[in-house]
DNA sequence: ATTTTTCAGAATATCAAAATTTTGAGGGAG
DNA sequence: CTCCCTCAAAATTTTGATATTCTGAAAAAT
């Protein structure tokens, strides 16, 4: 798509975009040798792009097989939802225990920054544009809830996992029905408030029900 | 070190045992440019070896700034070693509900098998080779302990992050003392023992313990 | 004396082409 | 009809060379 020379952070920026936006078909062949043209440079550096991007788990890579979108399926999203609300969980009632006055006050302007955003969204038809900063304010919310947590391992893997999420749902639903959105906003509020009223037990059922609906465990798929 | 035309795979194994055994000391600048004479290919191969390998988090990659070996610290050890003990608790803990009798005996045949190798480590002097089989055999254990928590990300993390408290390990203390094997013989013991009587309280207890020597807040660090 | 600039050496990123491997279709043998 | 073998097209990996960037020390300026 673009026109100008790219250096390889752009070119890591826009598969990223592309990878979390639908872009790719689930399972698509990425092929280096069919990319590198739509971004004016050499096979080889959209290689070590995808390499980078199979590091976050986004791509899959196979020696000798090449790269992929990832697939995507419920019962995969199911676990990596699972796994999301585990870290999210303990990061969080770290996060509490350890953060002060100023964590509450960060994590109260993230809920409000988001909310002015999924407000928009809501009055608005045209939500293509929309998923990517919303999306973007909601890993900011997510990331500040765990900020204070001081377990840098568990904030990284947070991140890829997140995202890994994220690509899993744009994958399974193409389309974002607005009541959707209604809901994502109480439950945001329920996580706020249960770490305002330091309720651990509070928290940690925020959490879990924020991906309720797609923790329920399939025992109808074989995997 | 090897003289024969080495595949890509070996390349990695190879480095990766290095990084795990401490082959090279932490925060060594790896320059595909010095490596490649080593394994007689190219540097570009040697560069996409350390990629993959910054993914599991070995080596630290920054954009024009090449590849080190991923430093050690007490601090770094510690959050590592927290993050270890969370994903453990949490995957050994779903795997006791979800394994049977079959989880249950191959829990025993993985810790009767690391108990022999444990032995034989305590008559010998000679630690220096029998570190890398030892390590297996751990590995091996602990992946048996999640092997059924069914959430394969879990299991992905786990694996990175041991691997990543190893090279803590390694870096921070070049030499093992006997005794402390005799003290882990015990540790693992009190976690196959919990997991069979399905005691989840003193499953968490006996892996927390497992990794207390580590775990500790160094309140001195500044980070 | 401290800071900034310059400059050569070294290391990294990128490239285009060659070598290797995989894939899939077509043709024979059982 | 099925299975296996062969072979050419396509894709991936590797290579060696080129271009860009970084590093550190010496020189110049404040």
């Amino acid at each position: 798509m673009p026109d100008t020379r790219l250096g390889t952070p752009e070119i890591y920026a826009d598969l990223q975009h592309r990878l979390l936006t639908g872009g790719f078909a689930p399972g698509a062949k990425l092929m280096p040798s069919a990319l590198h043209t739509e971004y004016g440079c050499s096979a080889n550096t959209v290689r070590d792009v995808l390499l980078q991007l199979s590091k976050i788990g986004l791509v899959e890579f196979e020696i000798q097989r090449g790269f992929r979108a990832r697939n995507v399926s419920i019962q995969k999203r199911a676990e990596i939802a699972r796994f999301r609300v585990l870290l999210e969980q303990e990061g969080a009632v770290a996060s509490m225990c350890n953060g002060g006055l100023e964590w509450e006050s960060a994590l109260a302007a993230a809920h409000h920054r988001l909310m002015h955003i999924e407000k928009q969204f809501a009055r608005t038809q045209d939500t293509i544009p929309f998923v990517g900063i919303w999306s973007d304010a909601e890993l900011a919310f997510h990331r500040t809830l765990l900020s204070e947590c001081r377990l840098p391992p568990l904030q990284e893997t947070f991140d890829n996992v997140y995202m890994q999420f994220r690509q899993q749902m744009v994958g399974l639903e193409s389309n974002c029905v607005p009541s959707y959105f209604h809901r994502i906003i109480q439950e945001h509020q329920a996580i706020v408030d249960a770490a305002t009223a330091k309720d651990e037990a509070a928290l940690r059922s925020a959490i879990q029900n924020h991906q309720a609906r797609h923790t329920e465990r399939d025992v109808s798929a074989t995997r």
